[in-house]
RNA sequence: GGCUCAUUCGUCUAACGGUUAGGACGCAAGAUUCUCAUUCUUGAAAUAAGGGUUCGAUUCCCCUAUGAGCUGCCA
């Protein structure tokens, strides 16, 4: 049984590349009838943002990514909250320490810290490793005898745990989407595992005890993660769990658009985009950020985009629903470098999305709009507009601009366009025109067409000229289907009235 | 700086070692149209550089360059 893990951290909304990341998780959980869990490591008490936990669930929810177990769900290997799974870790810390895979260092933050320093002034690499950590404040200083060690166990209370990472060992690992990786033990740092100061585990020690204990299958997360995928190893071998061991993939990152580095929380409204699937509005009172839902993406839309930066099914096929990605999915085809998200793809993926919407499901969508803006009108008749502006919006929120002339005569008119055709004869021509089209009965776009088409060249009129400066009356700009479908659905009195009240 | 990973049109990407290096977004031109869009047609646009291996390299190897990630008692 496949199972695999979206284990985010609370310290604030989780942004796109989090999603992605969720989203191969799922789809490749999906595909081989697996399931999906959502953990939440919140285990920095330092970093932890209030509503982030919320946030993340109804982001994955928006999204069609279904958790089978995890917070908010529950299970077999509840709880899924590391908070709450405090003491399941020192056990094995400790462990580590007993059989001489780990020791107890009692070094300040500020004392470290200015060791770096020194030894940075001095251009030299500071590493806390095997060099060092017996001439440290450690348990395996040879000064530290077991009186001494086990009193300050007792009284002090900003001891950690550090993994004693072997000197000269070669670490072989596979990675599903890079393949063979190899690293040599002697350029790794002696991580900590257990932080006494608030009894929890760093993010090391709590995977890999989690991931073992939920039975995780597959580690599938950032490539952020890829530097501390030989300690996550040599974890695994310290505590005799090699054969159980789960298998990895790293994906590429999400870059910027423009500019170096990936893309990051700080980026969407510098750049005019959102970096999150929910608009973000912090408990605290501090500066939220736009989301893609409230920005009128539809969440297939996002999804479908989201999955394609960084993996393709290996056909021409982009646009894809979540069962299709289900089925194509493959940890295989996950591309090996970094994708710069573009904006204006992720546009281009929703017009898909909103164009292959019915006219009944469009009009869903804009009742709310209307609703807002203190306009409502008949369902038939709301569906009619949306047929006749679905081709030209992208975005859900275009949808009442786009309608909005349909219900709402205009108030005022499009001054450039109103430059742009205006002719000395215009107000005339259009006062002749109204009352021809006054004497048309059958007011149906054909025959308005017909009629009208006959009446403009017995009059000699340019078609562009007068049919422009109609539309400028009845619609206040130079967008919109075809005038006559504007005509029909306005029916004879609207159309004539706004005709005749321009100026 | 050290370690690790990566590199095909501007961007996302396709291509058993043999293709006129394909598609999509965006861009440009044209067609259609009463406008704006849509749609359709066409176009410009790439294998980072240099060495190998090979009859043949985008594909395998080396090196250089560039980019990215990590280098916390963050995740």
């Amino acid at each position: 049984m496949v199972r695999v893990r979206f284990a985010p951290s609370p310290t604030g909304p989780l942004h796109m590349g989090g999603v992605r990341t969720a989203l191969y998780n799922y789809l490749f959980a999906k595909q081989n009838g697996g399931e999906f869990i959502l953990r939440i490591e919140d285990t920095d008490s330092q970093r932890f943002v209030p509503g982030a936990e919320k946030y993340i669930i109804e982001s994955l929810n928006w999204c069609g990514i279904k958790v089978d177990e995890g917070v908010g769900v529950g299970g077999p290997h509840a709880p899924y909250r590391q908070s709450e799974r405090k003491e399941i870790y020192l056990k094995y810390a400790k462990q580590l320490v007993d059989d001489g895979w780990a020791y107890y260092a009692f070094d300040t933050p500020e004392s470290l810290n200015s060791l770096r320093k020194d030894m940075e002034d001095k251009g030299e690499t500071f590493a806390y490793n095997y060099q060092i950590r017996e001439k440290l404040d450690t348990s395996l200083n040879p000064s530290m005898d077991l009186e001494i060690l086990k009193e300050r166990l007792e009284k002090e209370n900003h001891w950690v745990i550090r993994f004693k990472m072997p000197s000269d060992r070669a670490i072989h690992m596979k990675d599903l989407v890079r393949g063979d990786v190899t690293a040599m033990s002697s350029t790794l740092d002696d991580k900590v595992l257990y932080k006494r100061i608030d009894s929890l585990p760093t993010y090391h020690l709590a995977n890999i005890v989690d991931d073992h204990l939920m039975e995780i299958t597959h580690v599938i997360r950032g490539e952020e993660w890829l530097p501390s995928l030989p300690l996550h190893y040599m974890l695994y071998e310290a505590f005799g769990w090699k054969d159980s061991m789960p298998e990895f993939a790293h994906l590429p990152l999400l870059l910027k658009p423009e500019g170096n580095g990936k893309l990051s929380k700080r980026d969407g409204d510098k750049l005019g985009f959102p970096v999150f699937p929910l608009r973000w509005i912090p408990e605290d009172g501090g500066d939220g950020a736009r989301g893609y839902r409230e920005d009128g993406y539809l969440p297939e839309a996002f999804v479908n985009m989201l999955a394609l930066l960084g993996w393709n099914p290996g056909t021409e096929q982009e646009i894809m629903t979540m069962d299709e990605m289900i089925k194509l999915f493959s940890i295989e085809k996950v591309n090996k470098s970094g994708a710069r998200f573009s904006p204006q793809k992720a546009l281009w993926f929703n017009e898909q999305y909103l164009r292959s919407k019915s006219n009944s499901e469009l009009a869903i969508l804009l009742k709310p709009q209307m609703e807002a803006n203190g306009v409502s009108d008949t369902d038939e008749r709301i569906e009619k507009v949306c047929s006749l502006i679905k081709e030209r919006a992208t975005l859900v929120c275009d949808l009442w601009s786009l309608a909005k002339f349909y219900f709402v005569a205009p108030e005022e008119y499009d001054q450039k366009v109103y430059a742009k055709f205006y002719k000395n004869e215009n107000p005339e021509n259009l006062r002749i025109f109204a009352d021809f089209i006054e004497t048309i009965d059958d007011f149906t776009t054909e025959n308005l067409n017909e009629r009208c088409h006959a009446f403009i060249e017995e009059k000699q009129w340019k078609m562009g000229q007068i049919m422009n400066t109609t539309r400028l009356s009845v619609v206040g700009s130079n967008s919109g289907a075809a005038m006559w479908d504007i005509a029909e659905f306005l029916g004879k009195e609207e159309t004539l009235k706004r005709m005749r009240a321009i100026k």
